[in-house]
Order: structure tokens, then sequence, then C-alpha cells
DNA sequence: TTCCTGCTAG
DNA sequence: CTAGCGGGAA
């Protein structure tokens, strides 16, 4: 592992050992830190994906306080769970955990698996999320690369280079996290990683838009990722079903009060498809159930 | 305006 | 490898 650290830079272990402090300095004290419930921590990975902290936090609580345990999340009906999330965004998140409980629910163990790569298999969990429940749920260490991580490498290892790749970054993250002074409480590296990360953002130029994945999103006013939540919200407000018809004529009314081009049959049908194809909700017949 | 503790399908 | 996916806090 030493061998792979860069020649030149601050030895390994005067880096792991002043990062631990500054993320000591640095630490946010949030209400899913420090908890071993796996599930717990599974939600709060989950909706952090692509989403800042100051949102998550009543979301969590809340989602919870409605599904305290996998079997009960595995219990509740799709349309409660989508309820919960409404305003959190990317819906296709809350489908996923809803589908690990329920396969979690009926493997016979009826608990989350507790090895990286169990976890991987599961839907909605990427290789960040495993290592993230893996640090902050089980304590063991492994190489968790997310935007405050690559912030952090990209400021201290690379501060002038440009397109630095995850691949040049993943040895350098799993030096430091298997280092004996990280490892030996993978929680407080990594919570102190994602806090001095965002650290980095709040006060200077964000580090990560040197990185190679680093790219920008696609306007939302208008879009269509716009107009699929619109009609998730609309059916899940109709228990009884929403007539497509309907519903198109409403999204239409919708855009063209916002100025926007009208929605025609083909692009409502187009992303009803999409929807019922993912699982937010089925049609029977004109109708679309939640 | 920026971009958030990414994942998935094509 | 890329495009698509929510929504809002700062």
């Amino acid at each position: 592992m030493g061998a792979l650290w860069p020649e030149g830079a601050e030895p390994l272990d005067e880096f792991v050992s002043r990062l631990l402090r500054v993320g000591h300095e640095l630490y946010r004290d949030l209400p899913w830190r420090y908890i071993d419930d796996p599930y717990a921590v599974l939600v709060s990975e989950i909706m952090l994906q692509q989403t800042q902290v100051t949102r998550v936090g009543r979301f969590w609580e809340r989602f919870l306080e409605a599904f305290p345990t996998l079997d009960a999340l595995a219990a509740a009906a799709v349309p409660d769970v989508l309820e919960r999330w409404q305003g959190l965004g990317y819906n296709r998140r809350a489908l996923a955990l809803k589908r690990t409980a329920d396969q979690c629910a009926a493997d016979g163990r009826g608990r989350l698996p507790d090895s990286y790569e169990g976890l991987l298999a599961l839907p909605g969990i990427g290789p960040a999320t495993a290592a993230g429940v893996m640090a902050f749920a089980h304590q063991v260490p492994g190489v968790y690369v997310e935007t405050n991580v690559r912030a952090v490498f990209l400021h201290e290892l690379f501060p002038h280079e440009d397109k630095v790749s995850d691949k040049m970054l993943e040895p350098l993250v799993a030096a430091a996290a298997f280092h004996p002074a990280a490892a030996a409480d993978p929680r407080r590296w990594y919570y102190g990683l994602l806090d001095y990360g965002a650290h980095l953002k709040a006060t200077g130029v964000n580090p990560t838009r040197r990185s190679a994945s680093y790219s920008r999103q696609s306007v939302f006013e208008g879009s269509r990722r716009q107009k699929r939540a619109w009609i998730v919200r609309r059916v899940l407000a109709a228990p009884e079903g929403v007539a497509g018809a309907a519903g198109r004529a409403d999204l239409d009314r919708a855009e063209a009060e916002a100025a926007r081009d009208g929605v025609d049959e083909a692009l409502f049908a187009s992303i009803v498809d999409d929807l019922v194809t993912e699982g937010f909700f089925r049609r029977e017949g004109a109708l679309l159930i939640p």
C-alpha cells in the first residue's frame, strides 16, 4: 500500500494524522452518525446520493419514523414509500430502497448483508453506498469515493492537475483508509474526509471540478425529468387512479401557465411508459393507479 | 447560478 | 462511457 503513495508527497503517516485532526475540527454532528443500525445508515446513504446534507435531515427522521426497520419497509406499500420521499428528489432511489428491503425480507435472513459484495448486489447500492455502509455501520475500512472524498484528495494530492480519474484516486484512498491510524476508526476517518471536503467546497473553488467524473447537470426547468416528477405526484395524489387523458391535460395546462411548450400525447405516453416500467405506478386500461 | 456523501440502463 | 434522473439550499 505504502509503495503506491506518490513520490515527493507528504508522507502517508503525516497525511492521515493531519486529516484526522482537520476532520475532527470540522466535524458535523449529523443525526445518522455514530449509529449501529445498518438499515438506518443505508437509508441515510441512499438519501444523500447527489443530495445535500441540509436537505436530508428531516427526511431521514420522518422516513425512519414511518419505516423504522427493514421489515417495516418491506411490509409497506410502494405509494406510501414514494409519498415519504416526495420533496427529496430522485424518486428512483425510493423504489430501489424498497426493492432492497423486499429482497432482504424474502431471502430468509431478514436483514441486510454485512459484506461489501453482498450490499453491492442490491438495488440502488453502488460502490460508494456499499463502502459507506461498511464503514459507518460496521466500522470496516474500504474504498469510499464520493464527491467530498474526491475534493479532499484532489485538493491535497493533485492541486494543479485536471481531469483526474477515480482510477487515479482509488489506490490513494485505499492506502489512506487501510493505514492503521485510519483503519482503527473507519467512521471517524470518513466522517472527517466528508466534512473536510464539504468545507473546501464551501470556502473556495470546488476541487471536484478537476475530477474526470465531474459534469454539470442539464437544466431542470421544462425538462422531461420535471414532468416525470409532476406525473408521479399527480398519480400519488389520486389513490383511486387518474385517467391518462386528464393527467395529460393537467400537465399541459401547468406547462402553459409556466410559459413552456405544451405536452402532446406522444410525450406524455412516453413518460408514463417509463414510469410504469420502472414501477412507480400501474396502468389499468386508461387509468393510472398508484 | 451551482451542485449535492451516485446509480443504472443503454 | 454517457445520458438521465429531483429539487432546493446557499
